[in-house]
DNA sequence: TCTGGGGTCCTAGGACCC
DNA sequence: TCTGGGGTCCTAGGACCC
């Protein structure tokens, strides 16, 4: 909480549907909804035409269609959306070296870092109008809500109050009055699941919420959640500007209009979704650790499974790899509506760069002498779940690591880079010849490795 | 023709280590 | 001869946001 208003959040007016009719003169002025235009999909925005009619995003597209059935409906164009938003953005930049997007159409500005001389509301107010026009020019015609304040929380609170193409300076000191007579799910964080556990206990408003005890917060929201409700409540909110955040996963994921129950599809299906992931790994430039598969079931149920590799992987085989050996984990035999993979405990990954344009970098296949690897490997019969770092006799390849039926093979040979791993479901028909002997066979005990 | 796709953060339990 | 406590990593699920 600063003592001057030097928070400002950018909020684009129904973007996606805006760009659309910026682009599109027959569009202007008509209802447009832009989303999934499959049999499942939902609304991501819709314009303020289409809103006139009760259709908001998030709802179904099936439901959208029913309420205003004269709407354009459309699937969206992001490479558009991505090139306004960069212009957006780098605007914002140009102002403030303390931008953080929160999405494509959203942004929050540090303007105590914009070295402003006049950092009053009506300082702020005037630079804002600007800035509004500024949008404008640099996206040929749309139009942003501007709030601005003396935290994060007041600032996207403030933006939001006189949309679209608004702009709202909350003076410093009226925090608390502003809020105060607001419903609780204005608070970031507060979502359908704790309002309700809130309403429970007689909250409705932020002034009720501010009633409270921070005790009683935390048995009915959990630790995290309820120490900052507590916060948030009395407009306690001193959270940074922060410019640059790393990714922490990237993931694929598809619904599919009628459910799946055939597990060789499921598995193409998976396969195809692991290479378009390998992609975007190696266009990001990143790499990671740990593998996630998401099921939708039929009943709307969610479940993933996730193994950790020993070292980070950008590979698609070894992500379709480990992604079909977790589908198998997964009763799906009511039926799939979504499948998904993704992958998280990312790093920059220097040794695929340094390999990336030599066309041997990628054991995508095995090839024979990578099957000469396995087999080698496999005479050893020494190999347990939990033992890492086995050397085959000719130094070509060992045993990483394994679990969650998972074994990684790190390879050096003529054609492979140091530091490219190899994950094979333990039931791989390649790994056969070597898998673990039966306990009662085996002079090494499963997990006691080294 | 209920309920997207891309993410983030939190919780809780168990394994494991010192 | 009867049981520690803290820290970290991993997994699964869930709430939430745009």
């Amino acid at each position: 909480m600063r003592d001057e208003p030097t928070i400002l959040h950018v909020d684009l007016d129904a973007f996606f549907a805006s760009v659309e009719q910026r682009d599109k003169p027959s569009l202007r002025g008509k209802p447009v909804v832009v989303g999934g235009v499959g049999g499942r999909g939902v609304v991501s925005t819709a314009s303020y035409e289409a809103r006139a009619f009760g259709v908001h995003s998030a709802m179904s597209m099936a439901e959208a269609r029913r309420r205003c059935p004269n709407a354009a409906f459309l699937s969206g164009r992001f490479h558009a959306y991505r090139e306004s938003s960069e212009r957006v953005m780098g605007l914002l930049r140009g102002i403030s070296p303390l931008v953080e997007p929160l999405s494509l159409d959203e942004a929050f500005v540090d303007l105590a870092a914009a070295g402003l001389a006049d950092t009053s509301v009506r300082g702020v107010s005037a630079f804002a109008r600007e800035l509004k026009d500024r949008v404008t020019e640099v996206t040929d015609g749309l139009t942003g809500s501007v709030g601005i304040g003396t935290s994060k929380f007041i600032a996207k609170i403030a933006s939001d109050l006189d949309k679209p193409d608004g702009l709202v300076v909350v003076a410093p000191g009226m925090e608390r009055d502003l809020i105060r007579p607001m419903q609780v799910t204005v608070i970031p964080g507060v979502g359908p699941s704790t309002a309700e556990a809130l309403r429970r206990i007689g909250v409705h408003t932020v002034a009720e919420l501010e009633e409270v005890s921070a005790e009683e917060l935390v048995r009915v929201a959990g630790r995290a959640h309820g120490s900052t409700l507590y916060q948030l409540a009395r407009a306690e909110d001193d959270r940074l500007v922060v410019a640059e955040r790393e990714a922490k996963s990237i993931s694929v994921e598809d619904t599919y209009d009628t459910d799946h129950v055939d597990r060789r599809i499921l598995a193409a299906l998976v396969d195809r979704q692991a290479v378009k992931l390998a992609e975007r790994l190696r266009r990001s430039k990143v790499s990671g650790r740990t593998v996630t598969l998401k099921v939708r079931l039929h009943d709307f149920s969610t479940h993933t499974r996730s193994a950790t590799l020993p070292g980070p992987t950008d590979d698609a085989r070894t992500i379709t790899r480990i992604a079909r050996t977790l589908l198998t984990e997964v009763d799906t035999s009511g039926g799939v509506r979504l499948l998904g993979v993704g992958v998280s405990g990312l790093a920059d990954w220097i040794q695929e760069d340094l390999f990336a344009d030599s066309p041997e970098a990628a054991p995508t296949e095995f090839d024979e002498e990578t099957s000469a690897t396995l087999a080698s490997l496999g005479r050893r019969q020494d190999w347990s779940p939990g033992m890492d770092v086995e050397h085959d006799e000719h130094g070509r390849g060992w045993v990483w690591g394994s679990g969650r039926g998972v074994v990684t093979v790190r390879f050096e040979t003529a054609g492979t880079p140091p530091g490219r791993v190899l994950s094979l479901p333990t039931d791989d028909p390649a790994l056969r010849p070597w898998r673990p002997a039966p306990p009662d066979a085996a002079d090494v005990s499963p997990g006691s490795g080294s």
